[in-house]
DNA sequence: CTTGATTTTTAGAGTGCCTCTATTTATCAT
DNA sequence: ATGATAAATAGAGGCACTCTAAAAATCAAG
């Protein structure tokens, strides 16, 4: 039966499988806001959620995941396969980072409930560090991609990381405010304080090769 | 005797409990190369370093901060103070930095088995970059210091998050080539490339004093 | 040296995250 | 309905780590 309608969800299978996921997840969020990370086991998070301790572990490696997942990654991926090959990299990198902030926007409270979790809870914190490593790779795909050049030379990486950790700035800042405000003017500003976007077009100039 | 700064033993029991920590981290790391992070256990290192399991949490709060602890933060921070107040900041870092890459020179190869470590156990790495925090924190007062802003102030945090994980990719850099090269050439480089040296200094020029 | 206070080490019991294996149950294709 | 595949579960166990209380070492002073 050729039945693949959603982009997402291929079978029925998968589609209550990540149900069921954020079901665990949203269970686990509401149980540490009311009683904190580390008073909340992945038994009671197991027995809100409906299933047994075992299948747990089926949906999350570790309990930090739980923190962490998203499902932004492949928005933001295709996003970057669409990107289109003309004018300056700051531009490309500026659109998907509005497209991406414009992605977040609908899911601000659980986000910012993540966040707080992530600036609280060191071993969480610890993972969001990880994950910027992801973003890394990701920008420097594109980076690579925008200046002909290969995405693990060492100064496509350097930019590719300061582009990832001034924003992850902005999203602390962004935190420390309550939310309130714009994450994605903050973003800007950081990167303009950072100067990376500068950087990044004069590196794609044929002018000054600096091999 | 006055105040000469000696990050060593006030008395006899702080440095036979130094001596302990290091001689636990030693034969942590010994085995960690033998057989690997994941096989060895608390029980094994404990045996090696000749305490009980119990002791040994009185010395490292977690596993991870068997490859973490160094004694280089002292250090550190006693550059940091004795650094002069005139010329550009940027002036400042290198100095700073300078120093820190001879300091660390003498240790070079158990740096490089804990940077290997950290770059292949996961929960080792997520520490590592928890720990870049902490050079944030440092270069913000810096600047702050250098510039009359405050180590607070979202410019500076920018700044300072920049300029540490610029330095870290061209550790990653390092290790990647073996540990082959000057650590501190890389990371001159990696901050040549992202131009935050130069944002810092014109970050001081500007519009008004602080009080 | 002796005594008493303080610090350090240790044993032991317990908790919770997480793994692994085997079995049962649900879903799928035919 | 049937066999194949995937998912849920139970249960046993390992290991990092905590907590408490007791033993051992160290120290300060008489």
């Amino acid at each position: 039966m050729p039945n693949t309608i959603t982009p997402i969800a291929r079978g029925l299978r998968e589609r209550k499988k990540l149900k069921t996921k954020e079901a665990i997840q949203r269970e686990a969020l509401r149980l540490f806001q009311e009683q904190g990370y580390g008073e909340t086991t992945i038994e009671q998070i197991a027995a809100a959620a409906e299933i047994s301790p075992s299948t747990f572990f089926n949906y999350f490696p570790t309990k930090e995941d739980l923190v962490i997942f998203d499902r932004y990654d492949p928005i933001f991926e295709s996003f970057l396969m669409e990107m289109p090959n003309d004018g300056p990299p700051s531009r490309s990198i500026e659109r998907a980072l509005t497209m991406l902030a414009g992605a977040l926007e609908a899911d601000r409270e659980t986000i910012l409930v993540r966040a707080r979790l992530g600036l609280e809870i060191p071993e969480v914190r610890a993972r969001f560090w990880g994950e910027l490593e992801k973003a890394q790779n990701l920008f420097a795909g594109l980076i690579a991609k925008r200046t002909g050049r290969n995405a693990l030379d060492f100064e496509v990486r350097v930019l590719a990381i300061v582009l990832v950790t001034a924003s992850f700035e902005a999203s602390v800042e962004w935190i420390r405010r309550g939310g309130a405000g714009d994450l994605f003017e903050l973003v800007k500003q950081a990167l303009d304080v950072s100067g990376v976007l500068a950087r990044l077009d004069s590196l794609s100039q044929p002018t000054r090769p600096a091999s």
